[in-house]
DNA sequence: GTGAAAGCGCTAACAG
DNA sequence: CTGTTAGCGCTTTCAC
């Protein structure tokens, strides 16, 4: 590979001559500067971005770590942010944790060991030792979706609280009194969050929350298919089901079809988080969109922004809660007499 | 940050010493060892990769350029060498060249700069600019799903006539004879050899092609939706058809729902790909899948074998077409007559 | 066993 | 305007 001394040497000026040249600004007169591109031309020249990121303190790299890439969710996250960290040369790391704190945690040290310039991350632990270490990072960081008690970086996600409210309220105004709740991993602070959106809104309608109706689907379709199955088949089986995310929401749908219920006329079924193709999903599902594409770019307008300002004094960290949208599918009716 | 030198102080031994207690197995005394390690958590120092990769001459990165990130096809690719790359001690840089050569080149030389350790890249490009580009790189590089006529890199791809042919012939004995091709993008190998499996299939069934029946959708859900409204609508309308792509064969599924066409009563669809959710979308789909687990395992094998002999004598490029598999669903079924 | 020193490719004062 | 030089943090001979 060529170096920038190559091309000094081709060029007949010295080396830094070359360096000034191609950043730019500095003080070069049009004929050298032309000399240099041209030799750099010939003999193939790129900078060795290695070589100035270890000058800089820092490389152009953004860590992107998540939950899982294949979820489309994450997937649309990831395209948005990459496009936006492209624009502003930076390219993208990805890692996918599969949801494991533990994962998660060598991950972000590899990041810091890579010297990223900064750290995109949907973080999924929670305990005492996870959150020490998270609080030790000291490179520009912004979490998203998931939130973390006992950290100070800035945050962006959606209102989850209102995600599952919108939905609960609506299955209500239907007519259901009987509603389930296949809810995410416990220990997320979203799951707890769309929990506590289905219990206001059904205390407020002043309706009974029966526990056993809040099932654990840990955000994985498999564990969703399952207590699906138990739901359906129970006796006394809810009328309508709420799946706590997107992936949960088909699984749910499956076991339905699977038992031979048809949505909706035997059970209502809401989603927070929209669904992959979901115009070719009979019924259309009834769900909380969240923002995707905002939730990149604030994400990425905060980090860039902590990338900018990494010499001033830091500024407290900053939280961005958007809100959902409903839209409104065939998937919900009136409960059957 | 921490660095050796902070290290080296801190332990009371020379730079060198820390590095070589870092590196393993040279000759350090267990005493100086333990020191080392011990200081070294106390200030919590990780070795900076960028000087590390800078002095080896490559980074540990991964770079993955494809063609759309949110596509499943391609985030299931991504998860899947993302995990591998990591076992071996890589991280992965992705990059979304949303099918656009001239991205894709910019990124490719970003990579390059970087001095990643490798490529996985998913090419989009046919043009003789676009191959003397390509056949510039000196780093490892195996490309993906796409051919590229004359360039030498490692290459694994599925069998795509095989994978339309099969498709092709299903139909052909259920009984249709009017059969259309929702074909991907013409400059694209995939697309023509796509088109190629149809046509000789149809050419030995002694079925005559009707060549305004073979559509350009160019991979594009929004292209496809439109030439299925278009083959819909037509009073010689085809009995069946066959997308090029799972985006294609949804969007043409959905076309056909807007139209109040009943698949496959009305009309049989036909998808190579696998489709996302495929077990809940009605009818379940009838298509030829892809090995895409496998492409990147061998995609991650081949690479890995580059930058274990890289300062061996070149091997000659290898090329791995695997066999896709028929999935036989609902969306196919005799022509109506 | 351990340390001194050169150098990976580049940037940025500082001299000229 | 252009060249010299001192590092960025690390590895790796080569002496001691």
């Amino acid at each position: 590979m060529a170096t920038i001394r190559d091309v000094a040497k081709a060029a007949g000026v010295s080396i830094s001559t070359v360096s000034l040249a191609f950043n730019g600004n500095g003080p070069v007169s049009e004929d050298t500067r032309k000399k240099i591109w041209a030799a750099a031309g010939k003999i193939g020249y790129t900078p060795n971005q290695l070589a100035q990121s270890l000058k800089r303190g820092h490389s152009h790299l953004i860590g992107m770590v998540l939950g899982d890439v294949s979820n489309p969710f994450f997937g649309k996250l990831l395209k948005e942010a990459e496009k936006i960290a492209m624009k502003q040369g930076h390219l993208v790391i990805v890692s996918d944790t599969n949801g494991d704190p533990t994962r998660e945690l060598e991950i972000l040290e590899s990041l810091c060991a890579q010297r990223v310039a900064g750290i995109i991350l949907s973080p999924h632990g929670h305990k005492p030792e996870y959150v020490e270490q998270i609080r030790k990072i000291n490179i520009p960081l912004v979490m998203i979706d998931q939130k973390v008690e006992g950290v100070e970086f800035d945050f962006v996600a959606s209102d989850n609280v209102l995600a599952s409210a919108m939905l609960t309220e609506h299955v209500i105004r239907l007519g259901h009194k009987r509603i389930a709740h296949s809810a995410g991993r416990r220990d997320l602070w979203t799951a707890q969050q769309r929990i506590k959106g289905f219990r206001d809104t059904m205390a407020s309608a002043n309706l009974e929350i029966d526990e056993s109706l809040i099932v654990d689907g840990e955000y994985l379709g498999e564990r969703a298919y399952e207590q699906a199955l138990r739901l359906l088949t129970r006796p006394d089986r809810p009328t309508a089901i709420l799946a706590a995310n997107n992936v949960m929401a088909l699984a749910t749908l499956q076991a339905m079809n699977d038992l031979g219920f048809v949505c909706p006329r035997d059970m209502s079924l809401a989603s927070i988080d929209d669904v992959p193709w979901g115009e070719v999903i009979q019924p259309r599902l009834t769900m909380s969109v969240q923002p995707i594409h905002e939730i990149a770019r604030i994400a990425s307008e905060f980090l860039l922004e902590r990338l900018e300002g990494r010499n001033d004094s830091p500024k407290p960290p900053r939280t961005c809660i958007l809100t959902p949208k409903l839209v409104v599918g065939q998937s919900c009716s009136r409960p059957a007499l």
